[in-house]
DNA sequence: TTTAGAATAGATATCGTTGTCATTGTATCA
DNA sequence: TGATACAATGACAACGATATCTATTCTAAA
């Protein structure tokens, strides 16, 4: 049988120093001589002793729990940034509390806050499109902590992690042109998320900066849902194929959605019309052909916005405003075709 | 701004009751009037008062939290159990944990225990192919309440929840066969995941009644990864195309590949060959042609594996042996064409 | 009426930590 | 040498809930 879980009176009689000794060496604090704390390093080893979360929070009014906001159909995005959230958490020795939500609900602010005063979190990490949502960011941040992912526009919040959408499509759309395509359709995202206008924008300064006329009838609605891939798809190709002869989706789940109207109309891709997409989800390496995307470094970002956000809520010191922002990778494969 | 939180203090002086008497309403005790009960709840709610997590944890003992233990390339899989196990979780006061980890990692038992000492964890839910680990599943349970998803045998483990996989392999192969197929191709999953050999038996056992005669050059390895449904298909195909008329593959992620590798050499599905899938995620239904498959009620599966966990932590009572067990759905979809 | 037992309520100890403040020891300075 | 500063340490209260144990009130049966 297991003996009683070590306590830190345990470990103080164990190596003759007072609890607050150990409660010194445990959080790291100043004034304890190397000898001292050493010694009590020893003893917690030999106790195999782990401070009690529950007691710690109850004294320090910390709950050692941070919050992560989600609404996004996207498992793969999802998931990296799960786990980068979850390993800087872990490695700080806090735990993640996730918090599925629908942004268009009405009371989502109210929620948030019972949801955070409820399970007494110490922070906050909002995702796209939650982080794009300005009123509920300066209503929120008033009551807790937060560091939000990728916010469509620069918010007086002090705390954020983003990517830089705009010159990752423009870069891309230059790509695209540079292969001699002149005609491009574009398929917007979810006019909810801010990415979706910066990735337009990307879109639109290139063909301008190439001085490509800007077509409307190019445009095409979209909400990032493979379906409405699909949807914008079939528009854009009826007009006549020969019209444009390269699509750029706004994420990877519409272009795979583009890809099944190519197949069902009988189009090829590259060799009809170029593709290309935008998250490098293995959903475009996995489609056949694969997919010219845009990588981002999204579990990196999520880990980052964790960190930041941690060491807001244990540093004392000012809080500083916070803005990093992470670099994209063009991932060239087979759905992109030379022209002319 | 906010006043400070409520205690229970300021809720028992505010309804004019000791704190124990509010504590009994808290936790749904017996002994308290109806009359005093509903006093109560009113200043609880004037007071917008939420019980410390932090204080009822460190004096009961429990912490409210579980762990999710997985390790499973399949984001859609991981999906449906995260918001299952979540949704029950917060409707039971739970807040989860999660903890993603390696199968094969060497001291995965260790690792585990010392998890659940140091998040004080009330109760741990393993999914596959975790909870196909025998030994460790024994060792773990003398520690820490468990609930098992899918395991792969029966252990002696008391609590958990599983599907019928072989039943459902079962059925789909019967279907196959029905609509002539006779040559069927089977991709196996990952070795380690209990539910290979159920879907594996399903198939044999459907074969033998049907008296078709069962060709090991027919099966093939897989790994439950789309790179090795491709790898696999690329076996089954070069023996010539004319030989098997269908393939099944044990999930859905290997049957895109299937789908990918019939793409490159040009065979068309369903004319040529017909596909079927396992799990139904999307990638099933996105894939073009879409790819008849198999759906579980993982989300379901993981809302029980919770409830039964919180049930059985709550509970004084005797703790029973349970196992809930859920059916599957086969899905028709376009990759399966009729023959003869 | 008496009384047993259920229903209700309260006083106080306790969980395992950290915060506050006091005390000790030791090196440095005038 | 004595005063002083500062590093190192400890005693004890407090965090906000539940557990235990005791006391009161109410109800219904004897």
């Amino acid at each position: 049988m297991e003996n009683k879980k070590a306590t830190i009176k345990d470990v103080a009689s164990h190596s003759l120093v007072s609890i607050k000794t150990v409660s010194r060496v445990i959080n790291n604090e100043y004034g304890v001589s190397k000898t001292t704390k050493s010694k009590v390093l020893k003893s917690i080893k030999a106790l195999d002793y782990n401070p009690n979360k529950a007691a710690q929070g109850l004294r320090s009014k910390k709950s050692f729990l941070i919050g992560l906001v989600y609404d996004n159909p996207d498992k793969f995005y999802l998931s990296d940034i799960q786990s980068g959230v979850l390993e800087t958490c872990a490695k700080n020795g806090f735990s993640v509390v996730l918090f599925p939500c629908n942004h268009k609900e009405k009371d989502l602010t109210e929620k948030l806050i019972e949801f955070a005063k409820r399970t007494n979190l110490d922070g906050l990490i909002l995702t796209p499109p939650i982080s794009d949502m300005k009123e509920l960011v300066r209503n929120l941040q008033l009551k807790i902590p937060l560091c939000v992912v990728s916010p469509g526009l620069l918010t007086s919040n002090p705390l954020c992690v983003s990517s830089d959408d705009f010159k990752a499509t423009y870069s891309m759309t230059c790509h695209l042109i540079k292969q001699g395509h002149k005609e491009i359709g574009f398929i917007k995202g979810h006019k909810d998320h801010g990415a979706t206008q910066h990735r337009l924008d990307g879109y639109l300064d290139a063909l301008s900066d190439n001085n490509i006329q800007i077509k409307q009838e190019n445009i095409t609605e979209g909400d990032f849902s493979f379906d409405s891939g699909e949807i914008a798809a079939k528009q854009l190709l009826k007009k006549g194929a020969s019209k444009v002869t390269a699509i750029f989706a706004s994420n990877d789940a519409m272009a795979a959605g583009v890809l099944k109207a190519a197949h069902k109309a009988k189009i090829n891709i590259p060799n009809d019309i170029s593709l290309v997409g935008f998250d490098n989800s293995p959903t475009a390496s996995q489609a056949w052909p694969s997919i010219t995307t845009i990588a981002q470094p999204i579990k990196e970002m999520a880990s980052s916005a964790a960190q930041i956000l941690i060491d807001n809520i244990s540093n004392k010191s000012e809080k500083k405003n916070v803005n990093k922002v992470f670099g994209s990778e063009l991932i060239f494969r087979e759905s992109v075709k030379k022209i002319n």
